[in-house]
DNA sequence: AGCACGATTGCGGGTTTCCGCACATGGGGT
DNA sequence: ACCCCATGTGCGGAAACCCGCAATCGTGCT
């Protein structure tokens, strides 16, 4: 068994081998690799090796390495190492995972043995292993008048990127008009009509604006989901033509 | 001496304490705060403690507890220690950092003896300490027709905070063609009108929005900016009436 | 088939954004 | 005093945004 190490802190590389090793005494190789550009070569190279990935690096974060990653081979197994577990997090992940691939997700916070127990339980017995606490998110996110569904989601993302109606309803093959019924429903949703505290709507914000601060703030959006969309978004652009 | 840690991440936290009691034997104490809420309650209890920061955290980001610290006591000595030299940071310092006040700026990724020369800097003579990445940056950020002035970048936070033109020129005391001209400004300085490679606007882009995302792509803003800004635009709102 | 409920779409119109044009203001320079 | 240039302002208009209203479509249920 082999073991490819993912992350861009040289303290916390280091933590990982050793616990790897500590974990995995079966392992017979730990490569290293500092971002996600060098994570995509080295996975290629070492193509049975398995994975442990930090997200949110510089280079290339550990979503768009894990999507060319399991682009190439589906049946991958990674270990997603993250400090939060914030809802970009978990959306831009359970959009990439593979039908049923094996895959897990630790928070660093956690404790060297849960740590373990994972490296164990994904490498080993092939079985999921999420953080209760990035489940617990994932409930949240589903749960109706508060969740945004993947179709809302989606055009919240547009938005985001500065995609103005018409170009969003070309994209996602829809009229101008649902298009706007999307971004009010999502308005709602995000309670942007009482962000005052005073009657609703009193000229002080910029709606589409005001919603794309909103999911930030909620942590619904950062920035290396906006890097992502961004590559999506230029691919869909250049095959428009 | 006593020296206060402020850093989430556990084995961050620990690593500053080893270089703090090896590169300071005059030090007698050393605090932990693990975010910045505890940041500012133990920085008043320690009034004469130094304190070395990690921006990025949780609960409250280095940034602000920095700002409500120095509010109290402006003669405080901060060493920021981050991740990423990103031009929000050190935007977002620069225009906290009292008159004359002693501050350093350390990359995480810089090597030991970097770290421990700039705590005795500091905190002994008393010197700022800026690391050279961060210094570039800052140049970059001034060069005419590419950086954005002090006045420009308030405005960009606003439309980034989801204000309409009207509130912005309220807010800043400017007319309202005042403010779209800044706005202009910025998104000819952000190259907004040419992102799609071909002939200017296309109408595929929403321009204030557009200049967000941009923004974001480049570092000139990111999630802990948004929140310091929420923070303030609240106030004002509040005391608007 | 018949019905219900939600999502989609078109229409109309009030507001906001974006910006070209023209004019006022307000310091440096010579 | 004079000019120059950068900034701030007003006007007007094309386009985009936001949304209420009403008709249509689609899917699932009985």
């Amino acid at each position: 068994m082999k073991v490819l190490i993912v992350e861009d802190d040289h303290l916390h590389r280091s933590y990982l081998n050793e616990q790897v090793r500590a974990a995995l005494p079966e392992c017979v190789a730990v490569i290293e690799a500092t971002d996600g550009i060098e994570a995509e070569r080295l996975a290629r190279e070492h193509s049975a090796a398995h994975i442990v990935m930090d997200l949110q690096m510089t280079k290339r974060n550990g979503i768009e390495a894990a999507r060319t990653i399991w682009r190439e081979k589906p049946d991958r197994r990674i270990l997603f190492w993250s400090n939060y577990s914030d809802e970009a997090y978990v959306r831009g992940i359970s959009r990439i995972v593979p039908n049923g691939a094996a895959y897990g997700y630790v928070l660093k916070s956690a404790a060297d043995e849960r740590l373990k127990l994972a490296l164990r339980s994904i490498f080993i017995e092939n079985q999921c292993v999420i953080d209760n606490e990035v489940r617990g998110m994932q409930q949240r996110s589903v749960t109706p008048n508060t969740g945004l569904t993947e179709a809302e989601y989606e055009i919240l993302m547009d938005i985001a990127l500065g995609m103005t109606d018409r170009s969003i309803a070309q994209r996602r093959h829809l009229s101008l008009r649902s298009v706007q019924n999307r971004l009010t429903q999502i308005y709602s949703k995000l309670d942007i009509y009482q962000v005052t505290g005073r009657h609703r709507d009193d000229g002080t914000f910029n709606l589409r604006a005001r919603a794309v601060t909103e999911a930030m703030l909620r942590k619904l959006l950062n920035c290396g989901a906006l890097e992502r969309a961004e590559v999506d978004l230029k691919t869909w652009l250049s095959e428009k033509g």
